[in-house]
DNA sequence: CACTTGACCTGTCCGC
DNA sequence: TGCGGACAGGTCAAGT
């Protein structure tokens, strides 16, 4: 579930945390999730300075530089449950990270913290670290920690070099960002219904996909996700198994207005926690509690015109929409 | 070729 | 209490 929004708001902490800091260690845990470690990263990451922190569509990426001046981007896929969590050095009081059976200890104590620098906030969602579903742990010279949890395995690390072919690949193949200033209406548009070739006669073959499934699409639009396409489909007013081919041109402009709202009003409320969501630092997201109107809603009423909100099933995934004022 | 479905995983929730 | 099964959904391979 981590979705556009949430990894940015988890890419902004990183940032804050992570820039200029110098890798010392890597411990992969589970080996499928940093599937090449062994072969590319396992001598090549200690030593990277950490020189950005950058999201594409679901993607975060730490921007490494090599002591030899080599540029990297080590990706990190979150997929359905994966969390990145920042742990400063708690001035080395947190010895084995396990033990809430110690008292003599201070206890875990927590300094209320305002930001990083005083290691984590009281109300962190997640408890010592690492934990059953921690996979890889990034230590830092500093003696801070990274640690990627993740309960299903689905999540990955992937390195790959700055400016290498790797990298061309795999930015071409990602729709647009929604939230870049130059996405609007007629982008979408091009997305959605691509102008095929039209044979004189013979109409371009109209795509018959729904509208949801063409936003799940990474190579449509980068980053929508479940929750964010339900949302934005409601905002807009359109009925989620619309074949996208059919949409005019009033509703494509609603329905990305829609996309930038949702998606900017989701950041701003730190991102949606639905399951086990955290931020950087270990807290949840409110947007799903504050804002969103119809993801988790099935069978109560629409906010808008008060008929029962249909679950249902479109291009595979739980569908949420209101039958009387989506169209 | 366009599109849909199944597999990958594990934790949670529900009914029996 | 314990167990089986459905469900959650991002992405890719396989199927229609």
């Amino acid at each position: 579930m981590p979705e556009l929004p949430e990894v940015e708001v988890i890419c902004r902490g990183l940032r804050q945390a992570l820039v200029g800091q110098t890798i010392s260690s890597v411990d992969v845990l589970v080996a499928r999730s940093f599937p090449a470690y062994n072969e590319q990263a396992v001598g090549l990451l200690p030593g990277c300075r950490v020189t950005g922190v950058k999201r594409r569509g679901k993607l975060a990426i730490l921007e490494l530089k090599d002591p030899s001046g080599q540029d990297w981007c080590l990706l990190v896929h979150l997929r359905m449950t994966g969390q990145l969590i920042y742990r400063a050095n708690l001035a080395a009081s947190s010895g084995p990270a396990e033990g809430p059976a110690d008292a003599p200890a201070d206890a875990p104590e927590q300094p209320s913290a305002g930001g990083f620098a005083g290691g984590y906030p009281s109300q962190s969602l997640v408890g010592a670290l690492p934990d059953k579903s921690t996979r890889v742990v990034i230590g830092f010279e500093d003696q801070s920690r990274l640690f990627f949890n993740d309960q299903r395995k689905f999540g990955y690390f992937k390195l790959i070099l700055a400016s290498g072919l790797e990298h061309e690949e795999f930015v071409s193949k990602l729709g647009p960002e929604p939230l870049d200033p130059g996405f609007d209406w007629r982008l979408l548009r091009s997305r959605l219904q691509p102008a095929g070739r039209q044979k004189p006669g013979q109409g371009q073959r109209a795509s018959e996909a729904s509208i949801k499934a063409k936003l799940l699409d990474q190579q449509v639009i980068a980053g929508v996700g479940n929750i964010y396409a339900d949302e934005s489909l409601f905002a807009a007013r359109l009925d989620p198994r619309r074949p996208a081919s059919s949409l005019t041109v009033p509703e494509l402009k609603r329905l990305a207005e829609a996309l930038c709202e949702r998606l900017q009003r989701s950041i701003d409320d730190g991102g949606s926690t639905a399951r086990n969501y955290v931020d950087a630092l270990g807290l949840r997201g409110e947007f799903l509690d504050l804002h969103a109107q119809v993801y988790g809603r099935g069978g109560q009423s629409c906010p808008r015109c008060g008929q029962t909100l249909q679950k249902t099933r479109v291009a595979g995934r739980g569908t949420v929409y209101c039958p009387k004022c989506q169209h």
